[in-house]
RNA sequence: GCGCCCGUAGCUCAGUUGGACAGAGCAACGGAUUUCUAAUCCGUAGGUCGCAGGUUCGAGUCCUGCCGGGCGUGCCA
């Protein structure tokens, strides 16, 4: 179904053609910017009027002469400095009423001409530890995005790009074999058979450990080279440690309500045997420099604090590869094997230097066609009252499992005191969608390049702009409605 | 130093990508309402859109230069 703007703009735009002889005119239809001047106005007359050098309501008044509009709107009007005032008939709103009715039943409103595949990056947690409010606005906005191109009838494949490789994972596994070791030998059990009851505290061991326990740590950097050498023993430890992280965040996506799974990780590990080959098409291609060791790609017009060209290391002197490499070999995969025409990654502003940085690389490479669109969909950091990057009183940040507890919490006192009749099921199942819909609201609501102030006492108000206020609306419409 | 993001009512933010007198919620003030799930309602006041230029018939919106805040700026992610 053609908008009713676009039925507007065409005609218009033909009748001041006609008027003017010239091929060059646009009504420019808006929504009216007051109910008083009718539905829609055409602001395009002005600028033609400027340039044909003539009195802009005169030539309002021409263009109108042309205009058959009956079939939709009222005559049109010519007002103030020369807008075009149009207000539609009640017969034709109520046949678009139930055009635009059928249309939202079968979704088919304002789909895609050309549906895109589009590879959305976000949430990315790290492995072995838990998901804290810096990944909070990653997750919701990468999935708000998600749903749009999808509602849009894009093909969207989601990539949670887990940190789930690195030198940590010598000291997890050591701390595995510690801990486990001995029940795997004794009882013949199998890693499958164990659960790692809090990932967190693990990671705090084993970290305590590496620190205060020189044995622990030596050996701990012989099971990174192992792991990495893809030892048969070592590799499944790997494996078993990467799922029980990755079960904790799937409950979390789940009580987000996000649609997220284990089939959407495509984390660093999945990258690692491709990074020498992302080196060596660079070096084939002679745009790296070797500087102080390190390999570099210098991107035309980026510069450091010196006014030097800034470089884009890929690899570090020591040999070892960085997160660039990792992004460039992912945005390879992406468009090579994934087909995607646009790769859109969700993450805080701080990054947005290396995302420019990295798409500058990869189109020197010549790996991004022109008809490919990189995006980098950043946003600001959630503060605390004091103005500074949320973090607990310890100067931990703040775990997202016990925000959103706290938010169910707070959503459940208010439940609990005005309908304590209700039954204890009822009551969890409003405190969560209260709670946590607070929370993922008043993100959505704030813009969302800058920083906010995260208050669950603004956020779980009854008043303003707050999801509890709307949530409860809702619930007093249907209440009047049954 | 350079780059990026932000700057709109006391507070939190909208402002349809250049259109008609700059909007909303909270807070404040003045009235009304004896109650229907926990949302009251009406009204009043509150603004040099950070500042100064420029482009334009027209600028909160585009350009330039300042000011203020935040972030980033070679081997972390």
């Amino acid at each position: 179904m053609k908008p009713t703007i676009d039925i507007l703009e065409e005609r218009i735009s033909a009748a001041m053609a006609t008027a003017t002889g010239r091929d060059d005119s646009a009504a420019i239809v808006r929504p009216s910017t007051d109910p008083k001047f009718g539905d829609y106005q055409a602001n395009g007359i002005m600028p033609l009027a400027k340039k044909l050098k003539t009195n802009p309501c005169k030539l309002a008044e021409d263009v109108v002469g042309n205009l058959d509009l009956s079939d939709i709107c009222d005559p049109p009007e010519v007002a103030g400095p020369g807008f075009i005032n149009l207000r539609l008939k009640p017969e034709f709103l109520a046949d678009r009423l139930i055009e635009i009715n059928r249309a939202i039943a079968n979704l088919g409103i304002d789909k895609a001409d050309v549906p895109k595949t589009i590879v959305v990056d976000f949430s990315s947690p790290n492995i072995a530890k838990q998901m804290h409010v810096g990944h909070l606005r990653s997750t919701i906005i990468g999935d708000c995005v998600c749903r749009v191109l999808e509602f849009l009838g894009h093909k969207v494949i989601r990539q949670n790009h887990i940190g789930d490789w690195g030198t940590q994972f010598g000291m997890l596994i050591c701390y595995f074999y510690r801990t486990y070791g001995d029940s795997l030998k004794q009882f013949g059990i199998t890693v499958s058979d164990i659960s790692i009851p809090n990932m967190e505290v693990f990671y705090r061991e084993a970290n305590k450990l590496f620190d205060t326990d020189s044995d622990f740590a030596s050996e701990s950097r012989e099971y990174v080279v192992k792991l990495q050498s893809g030892d048969q023993d070592v590799f499944p430890i790997w494996q078993f440690i990467c799922q029980q992280s990755l079960y904790g965040f799937q409950d979390l996506y789940r009580s987000l309500g996000i649609g997220l799974n284990l089939s959407d990780v495509r984390g660093e590990s999945f990258y690692n045997n491709k990074l020498a080959d992302v080196v060596g098409d660079l070096k084939r291609n002679e745009l790296t420099v070797e500087s102080d060791g390190a390999v570099c790609v210098f991107p035309p017009g980026f510069k450091n604090k010196e006014g030097q060209p800034l470089p884009f290391i890929i690899q570090k002197s020591d040999g070892a590869y960085l997160y660039a490499t990792t992004d460039l070999a992912a945005l390879r995969y992406r468009i090579n094997e994934l087909k995607a025409n646009a790769i859109i990654y969700v993450t805080d502003a701080r990054q947005k230097l290396h995302f420019e940085m990295l798409f500058a690389v990869a189109k020197m490479a010549g790996w991004v066609s022109d008809d490919i669109e990189l995006s980098h969909v950043m946003f600001g950091s959630i503060l605390g009252e004091d103005g500074t990057p949320l973090k607990t009183r310890a100067g931990e940040s703040v775990k997202l499992k016990e925000l959103l507890d706290e938010a169910v919490e707070r959503a459940m006192a208010v439940v609990e005191e005005k309908n304590p009749e209700l039954s204890p099921g009822k009551k969890e199942q409003i405190a969560r969608a209260v709670g946590i819909g607070a929370v993922k609201y008043a993100d959505y609501s704030n813009n969302r390049t800058s920083d906010y102030v995260f208050s669950f006492d603004k956020m779980l108000a009854m008043d303003g702009n707050t999801a509890p206020y709307m949530q409860y609306a809702y619930a007093r419409i249907k209440s009047i409605e049954r």
